[in-house]
DNA sequence: AACTGTGTCAACCGCTTGATG
DNA sequence: ACATCAAGCGGTTGACACAGT
């Protein structure tokens, strides 16, 4: 299928041919892969230097993990870069062999996107219809309505920070909500927020080097390979808004917390598993520990439809140490 | 079977960055 | 210092496949 081609002034777009492919794989064989101006100059290809090097990088170039679906551990580790770099993709993708930049974009993407209709679903009036989904359906009727809860326009996020306040701000729309009241909770009563078949120790763990915002990644940046990250400081305390508070109560909701459960985990298919020198979570005398490995009750998918930062909403106390 | 909504992916565009003259 | 160009990056779009109604 040639797709929508367009050839103006001898400059060809649109989908690639086997052909070009080809040519372009001898070049990068004769002269690396560089000088893609040289290509279309030397009358090889009818394409602009950056479709060609587009092209290699995304497509051609070796050990790619070409339509390979990301795996739950992959997902996790652009959720959590996400979250620490912003939308870096390329940098993202320097963690995550055989992935491009345009790979973890278009995963993140899509991320993005289920979200925001399951937020929209959540949400939205209940006059709302059209939605041919059966699942959404489910969730309209079966989560109890909020009232006055805006419309809900999908936002442009530069940083999960921002979205996971929209979240909240989305869930609890309603202005009696707004209270800038605080009361401590404890980190142990996190299990609230999530599927009760998933909590695990190393779960709740993970969950909390996540709130108190030590990220061990920023460590990773400068030097991936070697990384391996720092003990963070246990700080069992979190504070916790009223708002989230009464998001804490949605949750107990099954079917809320339903929402946060995965939609579509991705196989976990342990035998075909490859070791990738992912990013380690901490691991500390079971703080932070990651354990699925030796659990195979601990699904990673966990992670997946869970924001990275989903409780950086909710400040740390002071570290009375400091 | 036709239609619709959704997810995935490939490719393009515009902008930025860095090297070079 | 400035201009130019190649390369790289992030955002966006459109095509396609698939599932549900």
């Amino acid at each position: 299928m040639e797709g929508k081609l367009v050839e103006i002034s001898q400059i060809r777009k649109g989908p690639w041919k086997a052909e070009e492919d080809e040519v372009l794989i001898n070049h990068v064989k004769k002269y690396g892969p560089r000088e893609w101006s040289s290509i279309r100059s030397k009358g090889l290809l009818q394409r602009t230097g950056k479709s060609c090097r587009l092209r290699w990088v995304n497509k051609l170039r070796p050990n790619l993990k070409n339509g390979c679906k990301f795996t739950a551990e992959e997902g996790r580790v652009v959720i959590e870069l996400q979250a620490q770099f912003g939308n870096k993709w390329a940098k993202i993708a320097t963690y995550l062999p055989g992935r491009t930049d345009n790979d973890v974009k278009n995963f993140w993407s899509s991320r993005q996107k289920r979200l925001a209709r399951i937020l929209q679903n959540s949400g939205a009036p209940s006059s709302s219809s059209s939605s041919s989904s059966s699942k959404s359906l489910k969730l309209k009727r079966e989560i109890p309505a909020f009232h006055d809860v805006p419309v809900f326009e999908a936002p442009k996020l530069s940083s999960s920070m921002e979205e996971i306040s929209y979240t909240m701000a989305q869930s609890c729309s309603s202005s009696s909500y707004l209270d800038n009241t605080e009361t401590i909770i404890k980190v142990e009563q996190f299990p609230k927020l999530v599927n009760p078949k998933l909590y695990t120790d190393a779960n709740m763990a993970q969950l909390e080097l996540m709130s108190i915002g030590n990220n061990p990644y920023a460590a990773a940046e400068a030097q991936p390979q070697a990384f391996f990250p720092q003990t963070p400081h246990p700080q069992p305390y979190l504070t916790l808004s009223l708002e989230s508070q009464d998001l804490l109560a949605k949750f107990e909701d099954p079917y809320f917390s339903q929402v946060f459960a995965p939609m579509d985990v991705p196989e976990l298919d342990s035998g075909n598993v490859e070791q990738q020198p992912f990013l380690e979570p901490v691991r500390s005398g079971g703080f932070g520990a990651r354990e699925e490995a030796d659990n195979p009750m601990i699904p990673d998918a966990f992670f997946d439809d869970f924001p990275a930062d989903m409780f950086d909403q909710m400040e740390p106390l002071p570290n009375p140490s400091t």
